[in-house]
DNA sequence: GTAATCACG
DNA sequence: ACGTACGTGATTACT
């Protein structure tokens, strides 16, 4: 056996690394005690993230208590996984810090699957994040192991991950490659994957203890992870991908890119992505540029450049001036080359072996718990044209529904803030916008006014002023204004809600309490956002309610995807209908007397049949 | 590492 | 006192 000391909040605690049949046997005796006694940390180290690639290694697996820790080589084979197999089946209940990742490790490379794992563990990044949800860069602590236990157990805990890098890059490794490369029995690897778990048993009851004191429910813990559960079942199905059409996709665009940025390059813009030359050649063609970013730097952005293009946001003429040849090449682009980059490439990076990609589904992302995806990001693939989306496909013998809830942010907002004439819309079954727009224009109101009073609805949500709500609709200024007027004098409960919830922020340390009982710090200096937070927040547990609800229904072998507002699935094709209906039906529901309704809408085999014409 | 940009709900 | 568009992820340029 070897053993590793080190100091944790001023007690010794000990790293077990077994090197034999004898020493596994100690192992063996000590989880069957330690689970006894109470929960088991648990991790693991792997040789990187891609955890559906090929030459992917599960590489050891790690055990402990507050004082002890025991890291077993899985790599090493034999016994060495025998024993750990049976401490992962046999033990009760499991702490893990970030557990969609280790119980997708563990169920692709142990053969411990996630319906086993999950009911075990109890996840300390969730509690963490219902504590305070904030990132970093948001002033928040984050949700890392490392600042986690920096602040709550012992302020010289090492930066297990850091240090590793260092030691990486001494042995002549990187951060990519390191975890794959590095000595099985590198003390400082096997001294750091141990601390990691006795950290993980020392964070948990210390974040329990904060949850009870700030009266977050263990309700909701539970929720999150059920959640979690169903997110990582997705991951692991996966969708799959039309791998010849992505790569022909990817050469087209490749070439397209190509010949634009030669274009670009006649009128001296050496990169399509640099602004700066952008902005020097579009000045030397005598264009006046006026907007400035945040910075001061001149703005050549999206907007600027399809006005000098004599194009509107959708990209259609205009007919207003001479379209400028250089806005129009850097648009093209730098349009196929973001769309082949980031997409089209990622797709093709991220493969497995059967053909699908596993987009990882971070479920508490945003501060408001709004969920995430990343590698690839399948939440934000281009909408305006179907060609992304359609390199994924629905299972074979499958087609792709989408089941969307209906403007469920609007009816959120009418029902945290008891909006009367807004729900008395909503329980008429009534187009929201439209329905605002006849109540202050009468009968005669059109299209138009609709979009007009959308605007000013989502500006309500978003807590946005005049100028920008025009700047985004196009309307102008002053009608827009009326509008905003118009809208406070209908429905006056938001402005009273949106007072009324800040003001209860400030009296509890700047925290928003959600409809879930989510705690929503909100940022001092725009306190105005409380309203985007609650009806954002509130959104998403109805998203996350309605995947229950799929589970419960049988469907969650459907499910492919949660993007904010929609459920994405992939059905027999002869079931589609039942399918569709039993998803609407799950994505149905009542809050506080608000009717929060769905629409499924059957496509293709593609994504992107959903998305304009038929596959 | 930061800023700018662009993709989504 | 007044008014403020919300939330993400990913890539590229540049210091």
């Amino acid at each position: 056996m070897r053993t590793y000391l080190h100091d944790v909040a001023g007690e010794t605690v000990t790293i077990h690394v077994p090197q034999n049949a004898d020493d596994l046997a100690q192992f063996t005796q000590w989880a069957r005690e330690a689970s006894r006694r109470g929960p088991i940390a648990l991790d693991t180290e792997t040789s990187g993230l891609d955890i559906f690639a090929d030459h992917y290694r599960l590489r050891t697996v790690q055990f402990g208590d507050r004082s002890d820790a025991w890291v077993i080589h899985w790599e090493r084979g034999g016994l060495f996984q025998s024993v750990a197999r049976l401490a992962l089946e046999n033990i009760r209940r499991f702490l893990i810090h970030n557990a969609p990742f280790d119980w997708l490790v563990l169920d692709r490379h142990a053969g411990v699957s996630v319906e086993s794992l999950a009911p075990r563990t109890t996840d300390t990044r969730i509690k963490a994040t219902l504590l305070d949800p904030r990132q970093p860069q948001e002033g928040g602590l984050g949700t890392a192991l490392k600042p986690l236990c920096g602040y709550y157990v012992d302020p010289s805990a090492p930066d297990t991950q850091g240090d590793l890098t260092s030691v990486f890059r001494g042995l002549g490794f990187t951060k990519a490659t390191g975890f794959a490369r590095i000595d099985l029995e590198h003390p400082t690897y096997n001294l750091y994957a141990g601390l990691d778990v006795i950290y993980t048993a020392r964070l948990d009851p210390i974040l329990t203890n904060q949850l009870a004191h700030v009266g977050v429910r263990d309700a909701l813990a539970e929720y999150e992870h059920e959640l979690a559960r169903i997110c990582t079942i997705m991951q692991r199905r996966g969708l799959v991908l039309d791998e010849e059409f992505t790569r022909e996709l990817d050469a087209t665009l490749a070439e397209e890119a190509s010949n634009y940025a030669e274009k670009a390059a006649r009128y001296g813009v050496e990169s399509v992505n640099s602004t700066r030359q952008i902005a020097e050649a579009l000045t030397g063609m005598g264009e006046l540029l006026t907007e400035r970013t945040g910075a001061g730097a001149v703005k050549v952005d999206k907007a600027v450049l399809l006005a000098l293009a004599d194009r509107d946001l959708q990209w259609q003429r205009l007919g207003a001036r001479t379209p400028n040849p250089l806005a129009e090449a850097v648009l093209h682009a730098k349009r196929s080359g973001k769309w082949r980059t980031t997409y089209a490439q990622t797709f093709l990076e991220t493969v497995d072996a059967d053909g699908r990609v596993h987009p990882f589904i971070n479920t508490l992302a945003a501060r408001t718990g709004r969920m995430s995806v990343t590698r690839p990001a399948v939440q934000t693939l281009p909408s305006s044209d179907q060609m992304i989306r359609r390199c994924l496909l629905a299972d074979p013998g499958h087609v792709m529904v989408s089941t969307d809830f209906q403007a469920v942010e609007m009816r959120v907002l009418a029902a945290l803030a008891g909006v009367k004439r807004m729900i008395e819309g909503f329980l008429a079954g009534e187009d929201i916008h439209a329905f605002t727009a006849r109540l202050v224009k009468g009968d005669g109101a059109t299209p138009k006014d609709r979009k007009i009073f959308k605007g000013a609805g989502f500006g309500k949500v978003y807590g946005g002023g005049i100028s920008t709500i025009s700047r985004q609709t196009g309307a102008p200024e002053d009608e827009i204004a009326r509008a905003v007027a118009a809208y406070d004098r209908l429905y006056p409960e938001i402005k009273r809600a949106s007072s009324r919830w800040q003001r209860e922020a400030r009296g509890s340390g700047m925290v928003y309490i959600s409809a879930t009982g989510r705690r929503l710090p909100l940022d001092r200096d725009r306190s105005y956002a409380v309203v985007n937070y609650a009806c954002q927040s509130a959104a998403r547990d109805l998203l996350g309610q309605a995947m229950l609800n799929a589970e419960e229904a049988g469907i969650l072998d459907a499910m492919r995807l949660p993007i904010h507002d929609e459920i994405l699935a992939s059905v027999p094709k002869g079931e589609a209908q039942e399918y569709a209906r039993e998803f609407e039906r799950c994505m149905t529901m009542d809050l506080y007397g608000v009717p929060i309704t769905a629409e499924a809408e059957i496509g293709g085999r593609s994504w992107g049949s959903l998305y304009g014409a038929d596959f």
